[in-house]
Formats: structure tokens, sequence, C-alpha cells
DNA sequence: ATGTCTTTGTGAACGCGTGCACAAAGATGG
DNA sequence: CCATCTTTGTGCACGCGTTCACAAAGACAT
């Protein structure tokens, strides 16, 4: 991965393990939907189910956070997702760039889990002049040029890419230059960065092609007629 | 993970490890690049670069698919980029419905990466009867009823949800009762389905929050103020 | 107060994934 | 034909993540 990771052991001190932090998110919301239904507690049988993980996982991925469930009862609902929202820094506010207000871009700001939970979409912004002023999602769409100011003048930390693949370098250095320190990167490329910056991508294309990948394992079980070995057209030389 | 998986211990066989699967497709885009530029061969070294991985995960990567490589010398490009395809399954053609047609739904539909390797949109559903008809990427939007029909008239084994995380499961059941095994998940829900189906999900949602807990463990790095230990207002009973 | 029953928290074992480091293979030049 | 040099393919060790299984903790009833 092009991570510009300087990711300390996993866990030190009272870190927490990468694959807990991954799906703290998923029990986040678990424990929101209980909370809007008044639930007080939960067992971790009940909220694994809900999250779709195995229950021991789950416990061990509290159990890094401290020793907040009761034993014979379960977890205070309120209280975990109190714990989790300030694990994971929710309970203060991220603004938020989304760079190329294409298809995906006006998606992503129409997306609403992002306002729901910390984040703030500071600013829309397209290289296409055209563009600017229309609003999406009630915001006005800005020019590319205005990116380093705004990153600037909303302390803005965390970028969102959604522009072409030849695009993608280039406002990543952007970005970078201007200080923001972690980015989110829906275009199909490797981005490279320099240490200190986490990158983490979303790419439809790679995950389609897992699917694929199974998807053809399957049907090969079934019929057993897969063409395997066959010294394909092209050789080496 | 609401994964359906019957998968085997990852290598049985000559089964190729998942870990390495999700890489493939990286490898293939960087090789289709050098492949356009007429690139003949390879090292290791090059490719991991261009794909922004250890060299030597990449030749142990390669490993499982056979020897490929020459010593020396390195990869054939042309010669990969087929056994790549080939071991994907994307040498076949895949077609995929999309549902859900909003903003998100048309984006994906929009998304060249889609038709460029073995993937065509065979349908876009939509539960809005108002969008029926109306042309998206070229393609007419139909309405969600016509879902079983068109899954077994195209043999359909790909779904695409689209739609609000409330439609989600449903859709699902009724993806898979049509016959579809392989689901990729954008609504921001835990989907359960039978063994034999796998579900991949993308949730821009959890992306954000991971890396907002990074973004937060830099920041307490810096000014160590960090208000830690506090006593939350909220307390368990 | 005591016993029973439920559920947490975690020690321990295991398996997968990663990266080092090197031997084997083959190309290339003399 | 031999020596040298490059690059692959992989044995090995290590660490992270997962899961099992159980002891400890506490609720609850009697």
């Amino acid at each position: 991965m092009a991570t510009g990771r300087s990711h300390r052991p996993a866990t030190r001190g009272r870190g927490i393990p990468e694959a807990t932090v991954a799906r703290l998110p998923l029990y986040l919301r678990a424990l929101t939907a209980l909370s809007e239904r008044s639930v007080p507690t939960v067992s971790s049988e009940e909220l694994a189910a809900a999250a779709g993980v195995n229950s021991a996982k789950l416990r061990k991925d509290f159990s890094y956070l401290g020793s907040y469930g009761t034993r014979g009862v379960g977890y205070d609902v309120e209280y975990l997702v109190y714990q989790i929202s300030r694990e994971l820094g929710l309970t203060q506010d991220w603004p938020v760039v989304i760079v190329g207000i294409g298809n995906l871009g006006a998606a992503l700001a129409n997306y609403g889990g992002f306002a729901s939970r910390g984040f703030r979409v500071a600013a829309l912004l397209d290289a296409d002049a055209g563009l600017a002023g229309r609003l999406v999602a009630g915001l006005p769409v800005r020019h590319i040029d205005e990116l380093e100011s705004i990153v600037a003048d909303n302390q803005v930390s965390i970028g969102v890419i959604a522009t072409p693949a030849g695009a993608a370098q280039e406002v990543t250095d952007r970005l970078v230059a201007a200080g923001v320190t972690s980015i989110l990167n829906f275009a199909p490329t490797v981005l490279s960065v320099p240490d200190g910056v986490d990158v983490r991508k979303v790419d439809l294309s790679i995950e389609l092609q897992i699917l694929a990948f199974h998807e053809q394992r399957k049907a090969g079980e079934d019929d057993r007629q897969e063409p395997d070995g066959d010294v394909p057209a092209v050789m080496p030389a």
C-alpha cells in the first residue's frame, strides 16, 4: 500500500490494533441503532450478531478500550457509544474537502453519513471552472485554485479525492502541501505520499475483480470443466 | 463480516491466498499501463514500485500463479497480463446489475473501469417508478420488479447495491433468490446472506472514521493535551 | 448470606501474511 | 565454454489477528 505509514507495532501503550480500529465503526453503527430504540444494555453475543462478527472477537476488541462491560449483564449502550466515539475521535469536528465533483463527488457530497458523525464538508472543489458556483448538496462548487486557502482557513486535515485517475496524484500533492494529512482516495491509482500522511483507498474495480475471482472458483467447482493448464496464445520470450 | 463464506483454509490445492487475490487487480492495473506503453518486460522491483508494494511480496504472490518469470530478466508483461486476467476470471464476461440509481448508482454506472475489464452492466434498477425509462450512462433505468426476470435472462451472478440502507437487505434477498451469488454492497448496513454467497462492502463512513482515528492519534502526539482518562458525562448503570 | 446462573475478560494456541536473505537459474560477455 | 552478473523463487522466522475455552466477576433469587 502507498500508505505513508509510520505505524508503530499496532499495540504500543494503550494502542489499539488496526484490525480492531477498522471494526469500531461497525460496532458504533449497531450501537447507535440500539440507542435510537432506547435499548439500555446489550450482550456481546447480541451486538456481535448485529455487527456481523464473532462475539469473542468483539469482546477482545472492547477489552482494548477498557473494561466497559458488566459480567452477567452486558454493555451499557449509551456509555459504549460515547467511549467508541471518543476513541475514534468523533467527538470533535473534522472538516473535509472533496475534490472532483463529478458523479461520484456529488454522490459523496450528498451522502448523509458524512455530516451525521463529526464530519463536515468544508468545501467542494473541481478543476472545471464551468462548475464553479453550482450548488451541490447545498454547497457551492469552488475552483481547485482555492484549495490552498480553503485548507488553511478551515484547518482541513482530511481530503477526499474523487477525480479521474490522471489528476489524483497532482491533487494529492497539493493537498499534502497545504497541510492535509489524511486522504481517502476513490481514484483508481496508487498515490505516493510522504511519511506521516495516511491514505485509504476505495476501489470499485478491485472489489469487482475479487468477486469475479471467487465467482469463477464457485463455477469451476460445480461443472469441473475448467480449461485448466492450457498454454495460452501469448507466450513469454 | 457477514460474508456468507465457505472459504477453505485459503491455500488448498493450487488455491491462492486471499491477500494475494486482493493484490492481483493492483498488479494487473500496473501491468496494463506498461503494456500500453509497449514495455516488453518488467522486473519485480519495478512492478512492485508501480503497484506500491514490497518486491518480495510481489514475487511470492506471483509464485502462487506459477513460475512465470525469467531469472536475470524479469516478467513478460503481456504474458503476465494474460495469466492474471485468467486467474481473476476476467477473460470471461460478467453481467452485473446495479440496484439503486441515485447519485451513487449513476456514478457507478458511468464508471469507466466497469466495462473495461470483463464487466458488463446488464441493467440499472430502481424502486422509483418515476425514474423508469430515464437514460443513465446510455442505459434505461428499469423498475425493481423486473429484477428477477433480468437476473434470470442474463444469467447475472454479480449484483451491486447502491440503495439506501433501509432497502439493502430486501434487495439482497431478492437478488440471492433470483440466483445472484456475489454482492458488492455500498449501503451502510450489514447484509446477511446464505452460505455460498460472497459479500464485499464499500463503506465511506467507515473509511472516514478510520482516518479520523489516526488523525486524532497524530494530533495527540504533537500537543500532548488530550483530555485523557476523563470520566465522561454518561456513566454506566 | 449463600448459591446459582449469566456474561465478561483474557490466556493460550494456531494460522495467515510479511519480509529477510539467499540459493538457484538463466542471461550476457569474453 | 566459462565466468560474472542480474533477478527470480522460496525457506524461514516473526508478528498480528482470530478463535477457543475457561476462570473470574457480578447479578439475582431464595
